[in-house]
RNA sequence: GCCGGGAUAGCUCAGCUGGUUAGAGCGUCGGAAUCAUAAUCCGUAGGUCGGGGGUUCAAGUCCCUCUCCCGGUACCA
């Protein structure tokens, strides 16, 4: 019999058009994972939903970049995200895509539910129109000049200069970020979702969390001193979910409204496998039901603002009950390539090192309540003096003296004493400090302590002297190691939530069945003397300097083999000719002031003399410059840089933390071609 | 430059609404032990909480300022 209170946990459903990474997993994905499963063993009714966000410009101008269709995006990134998660352990009740029937109908059923109260807004409005592409412009692919603030490079959908909020027609000398297109206005309809009208019920309803984190809390006050406004809900576009009002060909529900009713349609979906069709009501409104958002930081608006407006616009479902929004995890430590910032992919990293190895080096380092770091080294330390040396040899040293002097068997418990109560008693505690830990999201300290308990089972292995006790006390020294195999079990159960895999490990050795594997059972007696044990093994071989060393130049060599491939955007000989190249000498050279990177330059190329800027004071004094021969374009279109007119631009080279200004072979005149 | 987030022991991080000698894990060093993957257990050392001002009886914790770091974005070779 489980439990009243259920619980309905999502992770934030990762955007389809790219592979995750560790960072994504610390963010949403390992926490949801750890709690769920600790759920499960206290025998609470947890269900963990997560899936595919699929749909979006983003997607569908990638596929147009690569030249296949958006269901081949997709396809690659779904089943690709499906199996890195299966690989580390993440249990996913059900782990499904936006692009699924179920999912289109039940968005389309959410948006008509709004649609018939009235509560949406159609507004017919002008819109902004690529000719050339033909096709309307998504707001984050229009830039302009910010109404507010003046910001010369706002995006559509905000200005990044002053954080706006803004919408594309807001935006002074809009054009195509893709094309350069000057975009033309064209009429076109849309419905709005009045997402000012919940702001006071929203902000009275997140005001009345006490247990949210800070970090979420603070979020939303800024949204609601800069006061929320009507969303368009829908966009010109061909992927995605379909607007069902008639007369609305060629519009979708868009995304930030769409995505997240994926909780709701994956859910249904979920029981629909599990042939109880309605069940998912159970999970979704009742009152009795908790939903936990697990997600990261960049996403903590959609989760706390509009997602639950949606909800609250709907009636039916619930609100959420807590968002433990995670900060980010960093790759740091050794000199990872900054410009390539990918971070390490999960399916990469799942090659190299145990799911559970690679789980408890993110675990200990939660980006809890700011960005934490990851480094290749923490792994192998953590590896190695941890999970080796104080988990994994506590099994190995009680299971291996079993082995040695107790025939493999289970030795007998007939004259435990208070020092063997008193250790599993101690469990006890440990489990009930853990399990507060846990109910708090404090996943971090709830490790730690779960270490803890693994350490004082060594202490009490110690202090016991089981290999003393072997030649004048059998019977006690039976005791010992019979009680130090329950500490085993217990142990099994109690980091069975951040090492499944392991969990599973010890159960195989002690020859134990899943009959008592649960929260209940930590600090209890369940092994039979007599059992015999099976067969032991190393549970976390070190992990050799050479392999870490190897990977840290990996990852920090960005000149590594690459494989020489045919460009994609192969030019003819007519496009390079456009381009006049010259010799030029450099007469004078000094820095921008304010600039970190720019250097004006004076040249002299023949008979005239031009200035250019140019971002290169990261790697030259301006007096190394001045004399030198270099090439320069010379038919550039001009442009200002700081305000600064810049006439050409200078050839350089550069790599990654390097840059070589490019000069001649020997004495030649400036102003000569180059071809 | 702008926006956002940081700066606490060698490393990775805790420190709630300001209140006794600033904490943990790992690493260091010393000791005990030898069943165990040279793994354990006990103990030790290490910080004027980035600098400087201020508010307060009292500040790592609040305010101002400076420096540096990270992310985003813009300076585009």
């Amino acid at each position: 019999m489980k439990n009243n209170t259920k619980y309905l946990v999502t992770a934030a459903l990762p955007y389809a058009n790219n592979y995750i990474h560790i960072g994504h997993v610390a963010g949403a994905y390992l926490s949801p994972d750890i709690y769920v499963r600790y759920r499960k063993l206290k025998n609470d009714d947890v269900i963990f939903i997560s899936g595919s966000d699929e749909h979006g410009t983003a997607i569908e101008m990638a596929s147009i970049i690569e030249k296949i269709t958006p269901q081949e995006i997709i396809d690659r990134y779904h089943f690709s995200n499906k199996k890195a998660f299966e690989d580390l352990g993440i249990q996913f009740d059900i782990f499904s895509r936006t692009s699924s029937d179920i999912h289109h109908k039940t968005a389309q059923e959410f948006f008509l539910n709004l649609y018939n109260k009235n509560i949406l807004v159609k507004r017919s409005d002008k819109q902004l129109y690529s000719e050339k592409e033909k096709r309307f412009l998504a707001d984050r692919f229009i830039t302009g000049t910010c109404p507010v603030c003046g910001y010369e490079e706002a995006r559509g959908d905000e200005c990044e200069n002053c954080g706006s909020n803004l919408s594309p027609s807001e935006l002074i000398n809009p054009r195509s970020k893709i094309t350069g297109d000057i975009p033309v206005e064209k009429e076109t309809t849309h419905y709005y979702f009045p997402l000012g009208n919940y702001q006071e019920k929203l902000s009275e309803w997140i005001f009345s969390k006490t247990d949210w984190k800070s970090n979420v809390i603070n979020y939303c006050k800024g949204w609601f001193k800069a006061g929320l406004r009507d969303r368009a809900i829908t966009r010109d576009l061909d992927w995605g979910v379909k607007v069902p009002v008639e007369g609305n060909d060629g519009k979708v529900i868009y995304v930030w409204f769409e995505a997240p009713i994926g909780y709701i349609s994956m859910t249904k979906e979920l029981f629909i496998k599990r042939n109880e069709p309605d069940k998912w009501k159970e999970y979704w409104c009742n009152k009795d039901s908790r939903l936990i958002h697990f997600i990261g930081k960049d996403n903590i608006v959609f989760h706390s603002i509009v997602f639950p407006s949606m909800l609250m616009a709907h009636g039916d479902f619930n609100l959420p009950h807590n968002i433990p929004a995670n900060e980010f995890l960093n790759i740091g430590g050794e000199k990872f390539s900054k410009s390539r910032g990918n971070g390490i992919l999960v399916k990469d990293i799942v090659k190299e090192f145990e799911p559970d190895v690679i789980r408890y080096t993110i675990a200990t380092n939660f980006p809890e309540s700011k960005d934490s770091e990851f480094t290749w080294k923490d792994l192998q330390s953590k590896n190695n003096n941890e999970l080796a040396a104080i988990l994994g040899n506590f099994i190995n040293r009680t299971v291996v003296f079993a082995k040695s002097k107790f025939c493999n068997i289970i030795p007998g418990d007939k004259s435990l004493d208070n020092s063997d109560t008193e250790i599993l008693n101690q469990f006890k505690e440990s489990a009930a400090s853990v399990s507060a830990f846990y109910d708090n999201f404090r996943f971090r300290d709830a490790l730690s302590e779960t270490m803890n308990a693994v350490r004082s089972a060594n202490k009490y292995f110690n202090d016991s002297e089981p290999w003393k006790l072997i030649r004048d006390n059998k019977e006690r020294c039976e005791a010992v190691i019979y009680t130090c195999l329950e500490l085993c079990h217990s142990i099994a159960v109690l980091i069975s939530p951040v090492l499944p895999f392991t969990a599973d490990k010890i159960l195989k050795i002690l020859n134990k069945d899943k009959s008592d594997f649960n929260w209940e059972k930590i600090g209890e007696r369940v092994l039979k003397s007599g059992t015999e044990l099976g067969e032991s093994l190393i549970l976390f071989p070190q992990i050799e300097d050479s392999q870490i060393e190897k990977l840290i130049s990996e990852s920090t060599d960005s000149t590594a083999v690459k494989k020489t491939e045919m460009p994609e955007n192969v030019i003819e000989l007519e496009d390079f000719k456009k381009v006049n190249l010259k010799i030029a000498k450099v007469i004078e050279c000094e820095k921008v002031a304010k600039s970190k990177k720019l250097f004006k330059l004076k040249l002299k190329i023949g008979d005239t003399e031009k200035q250019i800027v140019s971002g290169i004071a990261e790697f030259y004094n301006p007096e190394d410059l001045i004399g030198k021969l270099i090439v320069v374009v010379d038919n550039l279109k001009p442009s200002k840089l700081m305000g600064i007119d810049s006439h050409g631009m200078l050839l350089a080279a550069k790599t990654d933390g390097q840059l070589k200004v490019i000069t001649v072979d020997g004495e030649i005149n400036d102003g000569a071609v180059v071809n």
